[in-house]
DNA sequence: TCTGGGGTCCTAGGACCC
DNA sequence: TCTGGGGTCCTAGGACCC
């Protein structure tokens, strides 16, 4: 007697395919989907990574997160479209919004996944592979792009189904089909079972997921701590006992970083690139009206190395330059004057509770900053990120808002947007 | 022309208190 | 007089996910 449903739904290539779907609208020729080809980023600003990958790019053996002078020397003839950030922010709400309409319980995993509980819902639980299979249908004549659905009776399994063959399939893998269906896969392909814990257990012997989940859970324990070895042996059981939840409870932190397209050696541009770093972060936090109490900076070397270190600071805040400056301070503390590939500014400890932030500020000085953040993105919300910038910016080429973002050219995915 | 940017969670070790 | 032990909080770093 199965007592939940759980459905994982994942959309397939989904940078790729909402890309592809984009492109068709505007009336190009070519599917993405259809020609070997991959989303990556710009290789001149060191961001040369495949960030999603068509069926045929991944019949080369290309694979997501490697680099793209590797995947060129895969296929030569690759095509390479650049990501387009809020354009997909857009379709992964527009997929989400769907399937909130149509299941009972849903909630999002990433951008591009969801969990449903359908526990409540006999249609589906009578004939879960029918349900799903219908529900791929709609989702690809209604959204112009495919998704697996994996079934089974917690979320675990459900997404290990959803993982099988693809693209646009439907999977099952219910307790009883555990033996046969996810057993034999190799390690690697357990979910949590990342690079290096996948060298580890094989240094212990351990190659597929059935030999982990018969392995002595004690031993996994003592080598892998106990939170860790524990969630091993579990999730190579098939034991998960994690609930579906329908809202997004508050973020635990919000952060931006870049690499710089070429090695920062000095401390005054530094500071310009954390002060972009700072807008959007401090915009983020605006957008959601949280304000946040732990400030953290972190950098990566053109070696590699990583520093980072983080401070609380005597109240919370959403103000650009109150971050700004707290991050300055930190940054001078860890940097040793190794060339920079990367910056990195983050902040948590956030509380949906704004007035926090009255008790130490001044209040005329907390009214005129907080005024003069909402005029800022205000005027960026109507015209555009770069209708203003800190006066810092205006003698360099550097952009003063990172943020990952490009601004304007989307369109309807579909008549859905 | 090698290696993104957004997150979450865990661990070990130090500081500090009683 | 010869360094206990429990508890909490903080933080850097590392692992993983998409």
């Amino acid at each position: 007697m199965i007592e939940n449903m759980i459905f994982h739904i994942d959309v397939n290539s989904a940078f790729l395919s909402w890309e592809a779907v984009r492109r068709l609208e505007y009336g190009e020729k070519t599917d993405l989907r259809d020609i070997p080809s991959i989303v990556g980023g710009d290789i001149k600003k060191r961001r040369g990574i495949v960030l999603a990958k068509s069926i045929s790019a991944k019949k080369f053996g290309i694979k997501t997160g490697e680099t793209i002078y590797s995947a060129l020397k895969k296929c030569p003839f690759l095509t390479i479209v650049p990501p387009n950030h809020d354009f997909y922010q857009k379709a992964s709400a527009c997929f989400i919004d769907y399937l909130r309409a149509r299941l009972p319980l849903v909630e999002q995993y990433s951008i591009d996944e969801c969990f449903a509980d359908v526990t409540s819902d006999k249609n589906i639980t009578e004939n879960p592979i029918h349900a799903a299979d219908d529900l791929r249908k709609e989702i690809s004549n209604k959204l112009g792009f495919t998704v697996n659905i994996g079934i089974s009776e917690n979320k675990l399994l459900a997404k290990m189904a959803s993982e099988f063959e693809k693209p646009d399939k439907t999977h099952t893998l219910f307790k009883d089909e555990i033996k046969y269906k996810m057993w034999p896969l190799p390690i690697e392909e357990l979910f949590m079972v990342g690079r290096k814990t996948a060298v580890e257990l094989r240094q212990c012997g351990i190659t597929t997921i059935g030999q982990l989940a018969n392995y002595n859970k004690d031993a996994l324990i003592r080598r892998f701590k106990y939170a860790r070895g524990t969630m091993l042996y579990e999730y190579a059981n098939g034991i998960d006992h994690s609930a579906v939840i329908s809202n997004m409870p508050l973020p635990k932190s919000i952060g931006n970083s870049t690499t710089i397209a070429s090695d920062i050696a000095s401390e005054e541009d530094a500071f310009l690139v954390l002060l972009s770093l700072c807008e959007t972060v401090g915009a983020r936090l605006r957008k959601k009206n949280l304000v946040g109490s732990t400030i953290s900076v972190s950098i990566k070397t053109n070696n590699f190395k990583y520093y980072s270190k983080q401070i609380k600071i005597p109240y919370a805040t959403y103000i650009t330059n109150a971050i700004y400056q707290y991050a300055k301070s930190i940054f001078s503390t860890i940097w040793n004057g190794e060339k920079i590939r990367h910056i990195g500014v983050s902040i948590s400890d956030l509380n949906e509770d704004i007035t926090r932030q009255n008790s130490f500020f001044d209040n005329n000085e907390w009214e005129k900053y907080t005024k003069m953040d909402n005029a800022i993105d205000n005027l960026r919300d109507i015209y555009g990120k770069d209708i203003i910038k800190r006066a810092g910016f205006l003698e360099t080429n550097l952009s003063h808002m990172t943020g990952n973002k490009q601004d304007g050219n989307e369109t309807g995915l579909r008549s859905h947007l």
